[in-house]
DNA sequence: GCGCACACCG
DNA sequence: CGGTGTGCGC
C-alpha cells in the first residue's frame, strides 16, 4: 500500500500536476493539502477517472482545506476544527483495511516568532499543544497514520541552516520542543525510518528563492507519522525532490511511504 | 507595406499571440491598443526579435495604453492626451516612407448611452467631438493613417443586429452621427473600400458569449482610415476572425491593410 | 513568488 | 469572460 502526502497549493490551478504525479507514481491513497477551494468546486470527476473510487473533501473558500483520496473503501470520516477556529485544517478517514489516516495543515504561524505579538504564531502552538492532548488519545494497538503538512521542521538536518533558521517560524526551539512532544506521544517518523537523521531531507523550498535548486534552502514540513502496528509493515519512504522542478509547481513536493499491508484484514 | 491594428487586450498576456500573428501575417507596421502595461513593463525585446526595430510606446498602469511597432524607420513621434484627461489613447508616429500613422483607443462608453448619467459616455462622445476638430487640421494632401479601436460600429453591417443594438453603445444613433462627422472631415474607410458595405463585417466578439463562433454577435469596433493620397495605392484589407479561436484570445482580432506605397520618398 | 479574495472595467 | 489593481497569506 502506498501512501502520499502533498501540499499542493490550489488544486485547481494543479490538476494536471496531480494527474502527472498519479500517472507517476501510482499512490493508492493520496492526502492533498491546501487545496484552496470550496468542497463542492473540488474537481473531483479527474480523482475519480484517475482510479480512486473514495474521496473526501473537507475544503474551504481560498485558504487551507484538505482531501484525501483513496483507491480502497473509505469506510468512515470526519471532518475537525481545531483551537475553535473554522479552517479546514484535519480530515479523519478509516480505511476498509482497518487502517486510520489523519491528514492535517498545521498553521504556518505567520512572520514573527512571538506569540504575544503575533496571533497566528499564539494560534500554531496552541494548534501543537492541542495535537499532544489529541494523541494521548490515539489507540496505540490500532494501525494509523498522521500525516500532511505539519509546517515545523524538527532536525537540524531538515533544514538548510539550522544556525540561520533558529529564529525563523517553522524552526524555533519553542514550536520543535512542542512538535517533539506531539510526535513522543505515540508516533514514529516514518521518513526518518528510511532515510538516516544525518541526512539532510527538504520537502518544500519557498517560491521567492528563484535558484531554488542550486541554492536548496529547503526545509522538511511534510511529514507521515505512524503508530507502532505500522512499523514493521514500512517498507519504504521517499520525497520525491524533483517534483519542484515541474512545470509551475507547488512550493512543497510530495512524500511517500510503502506498506506491507493486507488489503482487507 | 502592411500595417495591422489589434486591441490585444493586454499585451504580456497574449505576448505569444502577437508573435504567432507576426509570424503568420507579416505585418511591416504593428499599432496595438489596451496594452494595459507600463512603457518600462512592455515586453519590448520580443518585438526587436521579431524584426521591429522601431518602437515606440504609450503605456499606463493597468488600462488603455497603445503602442506602434514598424520595421521602417520612425523620424517622428508624438503621445497626446484627449478630453485633458491623462489616459494613454493616442500614439502619433511618422516614418521615414512619409506616412503618418495615428494610432487611437477610444473610450468603450460605459454601459448606459445616457451622457448625463454616465460620465464614461460623456468622455466618448466629447472625444469624437474633439477628434472631428482635430481631423479638420490634417493635411488633406499628406499620407496619414487614422486606425485603432475606435469602439463605434457605425453600419448597420457592422453589427450582428441593428435593430437589437441601437441602444447599446457602440452602435447608438448618437454616437454613430459624431463618428460620420469625424470620418467625413477626410478619411477614407479602407476596409469597406475593400469589402462592400452590404456584406456583415465584426472585428470584436464579447468574451461573455460563450459560443462566439456559432452565435456570432460580433460589432466592427476596429477601423483603418486613410487621406486621399493612399487611397489609390489601398491594394487590400482583411480582417483575421480565425485569430479569435486562438487559444486564450483578445475580444478583439487584427485587422490589416495593404499599401502599394514605395519604401522611401 | 504565487496562490486566493474582491472591486473595477469592458 | 477575462484582463487589471489591491490586499493578504504562506
Amino acid at each position: 500500500m502506498r501512501v502520499a502526502s502533498w501540499n499542493i497549493n490550489s488544486v485547481r490551478m494543479r490538476i494536471d500536476l496531480v494527474k502527472k504525479f498519479i500517472d507517476q507514481y501510482n499512490p493508492d491513497i493520496l492526502c492533498l493539502q491546501e487545496i484552496k477551494v470550496e468542497s463542492n468546486l473540488f474537481p473531483l470527476s479527474t480523482f475519480k477517472k484517475m482510479g480512486f473510487e473514495y474521496n473526501e473533501i473537507f475544503g474551504q473558500k481560498g485558504y487551507h482545506g484538505v482531501s484525501t483520496h483513496s483507491k480502497f473503501p473509505i469506510i468512515y470520516s470526519n471532518k475537525n476544527y481545531w483551537c475553535n477556529i473554522e479552517e479546514s485544517r484535519h480530515l479523519h478517514i478509516q480505511l476498509s483495511n482497518g487502517i486510520d489516516i489523519h491528514n492535517f495543515y498545521v498553521p504556518a504561524g505567520g512572520d514573527k516568532p512571538d506569540p504575544q505579538k503575533n496571533k497566528k504564531f499564539a494560534q500554531k502552538l496552541e494548534f501543537l499543544r492541542e495535537m499532544e492532548r489529541w494523541s494521548k488519545t490515539i489507540d496505540i494497538s490500532q494501525a494509523t497514520i498522521l500525516l500532511g503538512d505539519l509546517n515545523v521542521a524538527p532536525l537540524q538536518t531538515d533544514v538548510w541552516s539550522h544556525k540561520q533558521l533558529l529564529k525563523v517560524v517553522s524552526h524555533t526551539p519553542i514550536e520543535v520542543d512542542l512538535f517533539s512532544k506531539v510526535k513522543n506521544v505515540c508516533w514514529v517518523d516514518a521518513i526518518r525510518e528510511i532515510i538516516p537523521e544525518d541526512e539532510k531531507l527538504f520537502s518544500w523550498w519557498s517560491y521567492r528563492s528563484p535558484n531554488w535548486e542550486a541554492a536548496n534552502k529547503g526545509r522538511r514540513l511534510d511529514h507521515l507519522w505512524i503508530t507502532q502496528p505500522l512499523v514493521k509493515s514500512l517498507v519504504d519512504a521517499i520525497i520525491i525532490r524533483s517534483i519542484r522542478g515541474w512545470e509551475r509547481p507547488s512550493d512543497h513536493v510530495p512524500i511517500i511511504a510503502d506498506f506491507n499491508w493486507p488489503r482487507s484484514l
